[in-house]
DNA sequence: GGTGTTACGTTGGCTCGGCCAACATTGGTC
DNA sequence: GACCAATGTTGGCCGAGCCAACGTAACACC
């Protein structure tokens, strides 16, 4: 009934680490985003968009990683904002051709900030040195499980 | 519209860096409590019995960090399989007394046994030094992040 | 010995990120 | 012209993490 420890097994599970750590990131991130009323899709999809330009859904999905189901959702919140438009393409009645607008452009350096403080936070206890070596610990993994980066 | 690649911003920073390859060891640990019809609250509650003894469901989610309100569910679940009992403290009529069946140890060991592969596919591109090296950073984060450890 | 405060278990609900299945519409191929 | 593939969209599911509220019970203080 004490102080809450965690079991020691857990407390050096690799996996364990990782989602905890995660779980404070997300909530650093979200409350940082939050500021500005906007959620992860939401800062991904403008900074995908960014990117590659004007772009079909199905393509920010694949650039995304979001899928597209939630592509859908989340243009609908940002066009509703007028961050982004959405536009038939003449080309291919399929499809949606999407861009960002100057104000979207201007949010998105918004919440560039927004989110480069709240790396600090995250990573507050750790010098300049430790910070590289989990980044590059950290991409390792990501390449190696990621199908395709 | 070619091979997905994720936009340079975010292959860089940290809290992506986290969620995502959180993302993917969630993934990789669901597989494997799930050959065993398990999912994370049911291994970190029972982890939990183990190393605490028998306890109340608020000791419980002190220590494991699980929320009162998800205690319930999680025991509900264990209990139906018989891996936990749940009996009323006579000594404090608000309490249950939650302890770890035989049955249910062994159901721990067989998790265990699966959540260690889990960590060997997950860190499969990382050497023992790098391995360790994730370990100290991340434990060095979440303990600074952390109201109590 | 009552009264007010605190703790406990439980119900019900919400958010976010990540998924999947289905379907109508349209484009491209054989 | 018949088939197959891609697109946008709807609606749903899951797991983890939360929070508010409520009845019951224990405790502290006066």
């Amino acid at each position: 009934m004490q102080p809450a420890d965690t079991p020691h097994d857990l407390r050096t599970t690799p996996s364990w680490l990782l989602t905890q750590t995660a779980t404070h990131a997300s909530r650093i991130v979200s409350t940082a985003l939050g500021t500005r009323h906007a959620r992860g899709y939401h800062y991904r999809l403008l900074a995908t968009l960014a990117e590659t330009g004007p772009a079909s859904q199905a393509d920010l999905s694949r650039h995304s990683g979001i899928d597209r189901s939630d592509i859908v959702a989340t243009i609908n919140d940002l066009a509703d904002r007028d961050l982004v438009h959405r536009q038939p393409d003449p080309n291919d009645r399929r499809r949606n051709i999407i861009h960002i607008t100057p104000a979207g452009r201007r949010e998105l350096t918004h919440l560039q900030h927004a989110l480069d403080t709240a790396q600090d936070t995250l990573l507050a206890p750790l010098d300049p040195t430790d910070r590289h070596e989990l980044v590059r610990l950290l991409r390792r993994l990501l390449t190696h499980h990621e199908p395709r980066d």
